[in-house]
DNA sequence: TTGTATGCGTTATCAA
DNA sequence: TTGATAACGCATACAA
């Protein structure tokens, strides 16, 4: 009685009394309804109904080895850029009938075992990534023969996978462009972290823009950020206090924008007469700012979907090939930039 | 050779044979440890890491009719509220050793089938919902038995759901209450959608706050939003319009309130000169605004992890109440709010 | 076209 | 303390 749950859901077992066949009528009703006569297969989906019958899902994914889940391995989902991505990738998979696990790395001392034994055990057919690296040792990887694996937005090319993000470089190097068609020629740039892939891509697209001109670069115009709001104000107090001061900013995400204007306006700058501001993420508040923020758009939701995608193909036994796969970001042109006075 | 799938994992015969022992030893040397001698035990840890066995977990839910897996079903997991709760959610389950399974609701279509068929097959231990509403007709779910449910942030008491929230009735009173004290008069309201609960209750507690005072109620003072930025901007057009525009705005969510202090902004209004502002959830962005937006807090992650604890109770055989928990949600002061001129 | 029998990997019951 | 064995619900190879 203890241990006893509250268990009274039919079986197939019942579904062939209750129709007067055997379970594996039943079973080949459910699974290949051609293979059965017309005459019982009424029989058996009239009884399926009549018990109330739906299949254990656990027992045949056990059976069939495969589980219709796959695993979101996500760095932070309360990041409403992560939490878009897996809006996209669950979309995908609802309509494809599969579950999504999501496993958020926040707090990785244990989950490296949980994730890897969740593999092992075949409990989920296939993952997304949307952090840059593995949430298990490497090595391990060619050890166990992992399920298909794609990655979303973050890459990383050691590993060998199909990716899906967009072109970085490129954006970047747009947004610079922009600026510098308005005839700025002092333009900054609020980085992000030196060792996201993200980050170097982003700046070799700025580098790339600027070295187009006679200017040139000015390495005391690349600031450091963490991504954060703190950080991005924190980086233009210190670009204004060069002799030199940048008339434009090129951010590395919409949050250092943010927080760079923020701090701006609390210098009683005027944005854009006094300094424009490029973002790049295009978050749904870019939209709200004032002025509103010009931006790179990147579409989130989209390289869920791709991923999911790409992820289906592999799970449908069609092989992909590793490599990137680019999606469209334009710039977004709104009220934070301008050309400079002077 | 078609449907085999890359599958060379080592079960737990495996571990038999190399530890010279039956498989119920080995069984009850991962279950009950200490059933077994010594001896035995050493010998079939040491197999273990041997043949590399890592429990078939599919196999072991199946067999045990538990699937350490809990669903969220939440109403859009891009929008950032929810996935704080979410992100609280995941915290606990994690270190429980519960995973969890992300139900959206966006695509209703089908997911109802789904949904249910995950519940009915066990193939989840629980749910907890953050909208307000079963994804599934309540008639069914006599019908069906039920695995526990709790209830986050939303509540809907004819559902009979333990229900973890905060009280919303006393916050708004306090938000008001504070504006009151600032010597405001003319207090407006920017309200939810008439239908939810939480609008309902703010307003209560808004109403409630201006009955106290010789002012009294003015039903042009409360102007309905639908919770986005658009409608913030909107309610606050409409209200200045007014004979005598307020000098206080109560919002019912930050969202709304950044499209009010937006318009405001937009129309030239000083903040908090001219017009204070109040908000409520305390989003990451309300220390960003320009003021910063004095607002109620909302303990979003807090709820998520009461919500899995309260579920947890229940997964472990504890029987729990139905009816709210009420989490603290204090009011944080910032600069957008301020006695009236005049 | 249908039924019988077997096995998936584990856990639990019963004897030994 | 340990081992044989049945059972969980389903899918399939094979026989009828």
């Amino acid at each position: 009685m203890e241990s006893k749950k509250h268990n009274n859901t039919a079986t197939m077992k019942d579904v062939a009394n209750a129709a007067g066949v055997s379970t594996a009528t039943v079973s080949r009703t459910l699974m290949n309804p051609e293979k059965v006569s017309l005459q019982t297969r009424q029989k058996v989906e009239q009884a399926v109904l009549d018990v109330g019958y739906y299949p254990h899902n656990l027992a045949r994914s056990y059976k069939r080895n495969e589980s219709k889940t796959i695993l979101a391995i996500v760095p932070d989902i309360s990041d409403p850029f992560f939490s878009d991505v897996i809006c996209g990738i669950e979309e995908v998979a609802a309509h494809e009938g599969y579950f999504v696990l999501i496993g958020d790395c926040k707090h990785q001392q244990k989950q490296e075992n949980a994730f890897i034994n969740l593999i092992i055990t075949k409990q989920i057919d296939g993952m997304v990534l949307l952090g840059s690296n593995l949430p298990f040792d490497v090595s391990t990887e060619e050890q166990k023969n992992l399920p298909p694996i794609v990655m979303a937005n973050e890459f990383a090319p050691e590993l060998k996978l199909p990716t899906v993000h967009i072109d970085n470089l490129t954006a970047a190097f747009n947004a610079t462009h922009y600026l510098l068609k308005q005839g700025h020629k002092r333009i900054a740039c609020i980085a992000g972290p030196e060792e996201m892939p993200h980050s170097q891509y982003r700046l070799e697209g700025y580098k790339k823009a600027m070295l187009r001109t006679g200017e040139g670069l000015k390495e005391s115009y690349i600031v450091r950020g963490d991504f954060s709001h703190e950080s991005g104000a924190e980086a233009l107090k210190t670009l204004l206090s060069l002799p030199e001061p940048p008339t434009a900013v090129f951010c590395h995400t919409d949050i250092m924008a943010f927080g760079a204007m923020w701090q701006a306006k609390k210098m009683v700058l005027k944005i854009p007469d006094d300094i424009s501001f490029v973002g790049f993420d295009n978050l749904e508040q870019a939209k709200y700012t004032l002025p509103a923020l010009t931006t790179i758009n990147h579409p989130r939701r989209e390289i869920g979907r791709h991923a999911m995608l790409l992820l289906l193909e592999q799970l449908h036994g069609n092989s992909v090939t590793a490599g990137s796969r680019l999606l469209d970001s334009d710039l977004i042109v709104r009220e934070s930039t301008k050309a400079p006075k002077c």
